[in-house]
DNA sequence: GAACGTAATTCCGCAATGCGGAATTACTTA
DNA sequence: TAAGTAATTCCGCATTGCGGAATTACGTTC
């Protein structure tokens, strides 16, 4: 993350390592499987045994782990989500948004989701379905890459030169030799856009997944950039319904959020 | 919390303050509010500025806290979202209930929760509101009393007797003097759900808002109780509305969500 | 532009804190 | 009963993080 080795070692003075492993055990869950033994979590954190609980330990006493009464596992506690319910109660676009979003996505018969940049991923802020069951679970809190996303695009595209020089080395980082691809991908999806006023994905994030992408205009310059996308199922949209009559409604709804 | 000073200072050599500390930071954080200095953050965790300094810095290095570009002050990071909604996605209950509530809400014009017993409090796991604007904002992660709500009546009532001696002491901790009235209370909502099979809280926990809930029968005993309310305000829902025809839709819903 | 007030950061010595290998205990399985 | 596996606990050591005080940074007022 940081390139100076030096400042490195000097800053860790400031670095509080127990809070940091404190939170690589909250972190080792995953969405969806149960209670985690202290062994696995042991494992999946890199850390000691004995370490991992007196972790463990402190974390259920705050409320953050609670442990399976029989098995003695522990799973995440119900005071991470408050804490979880206080982020989305910060960004008070979500309540405008919401119900416009809800109608956009009965209307057209796809799913719509509002995200947020955080480093090279986008992260859901909401969600609305069309249909109920859909195989892939992106929920609120899910992270979907930049690059290769629709809503990563359009992001992307109405950053400032300055921002995306600053973002550069962690996309190489992140895509390593692929990186000069990647970028000139980018770099074209930055001029459809200016074009346009919207960014596509085609297939290239999930197979079969068509989708398109929008950035809510910033009410101020600087602030973290909001964005949007729709996307549906390959069989139900081509590229053609995408670009002529899916992405006007999503510029629409924008407009609609963001007057 | 723990009533042995003893075993305390014994057992605190596995309690690790200083995750305790950063996490006191993070819980800082009020739904709704804006960013936070350090300073403020001092005050309300009691820490002296320093440690809060370096709790930041580790926070915010960690993608926990994430700093507003113009005035330095936190806000709760994106990774913080991605916790909570792990949490959600570890209670398939939602995934079967939502859809049913979402029906029930819009079938009998009021609003209906589901939530989880945390201690002498239910967190509300999901909630469906019947109308766009309500004044007060419970939403998912928001935590209300067990003994002046409905859903927690109903929740207690379906407790076994030692789970019921267990959670005595704290009851009687948070509510001090008030203990034997809250007590008596609480045993003759026991009483009146065993009888009728739903719990009543009638301008209890907030004027004017009417409410009643039942307990999901859980498949295993000794697990986490899942309990519903239905609520809505008084001027639109009587004690006789609620009882003859709220009430029981809604321990149909139960039955629907857990047959 | 100097001077003040406020808030954040940084320094630094001290010792408490938390680390982790190893031993102990608890619980399962053969 | 023994063997195996996983969690807890012990304990000495030195690292880590603490927090008062000094420093820096910033914004405001004269």
């Amino acid at each position: 993350m940081s390139s100076n080795p030096v400042a490195d070692e000097e800053k860790d003075r400031l670095f509080v390592g127990a809070l940091a492993r404190g939170l690589r055990v909250l972190a080792a869950f995953q969405p969806g499987e149960g209670a985690l033994s202290n062994q696995v979590l042991a494992q999946r954190t890199d850390l000691p045994k004995s370490t991992v609980s007196r972790l463990t330990y402190t974390l259920t006493k705050l409320g953050y782990l609670s442990q399976d009464h029989d098995t003695g596992y522990y799973r995440l506690g119900l005071a991470v989500l408050a804490l979880g319910s206080t982020v989305l109660g910060s960004y008070d676009i979500r309540r405008v948004a919401s119900p416009l979003m809800r109608e956009f996505a009965l209307d057209n018969t796809i799913s719509v989701s509002l995200g947020m940049r955080d480093g090279t991923d986008i992260v859901y802020l909401e969600t609305c379905r069309s249909q109920a069951r859909v195989s892939v679970q992106l929920t609120v809190g899910s992270r979907v890459p930049l690059a290769s996303t629709a809503i990563g695009r359009a992001c992307y595209a109405i950053l400032s030169p300055a921002e995306r020089a600053a973002l550069a080395p962690e996309l190489a980082q992140r895509y390593g030799g692929d990186w000069p691809a990647v970028a000139a991908r980018l770099q074209a999806s930055c001029e459809h856009y200016a074009q346009f006023g919207y960014s596509e994905s085609f297939g290239e994030f999930e197979r079969d997944v068509m989708a398109v992408g929008v950035a809510l205009p910033s009410p101020v310059p600087g602030m973290p950039v909001v964005c949007l996308n729709a996307s549906g199922p390959a069989f139900a949209f081509n590229a053609d319904t995408m670009r002529k009559q899916i992405a006007p409604a999503l510029m629409q709804l924008a407009r609609r959020i963001v007057p």
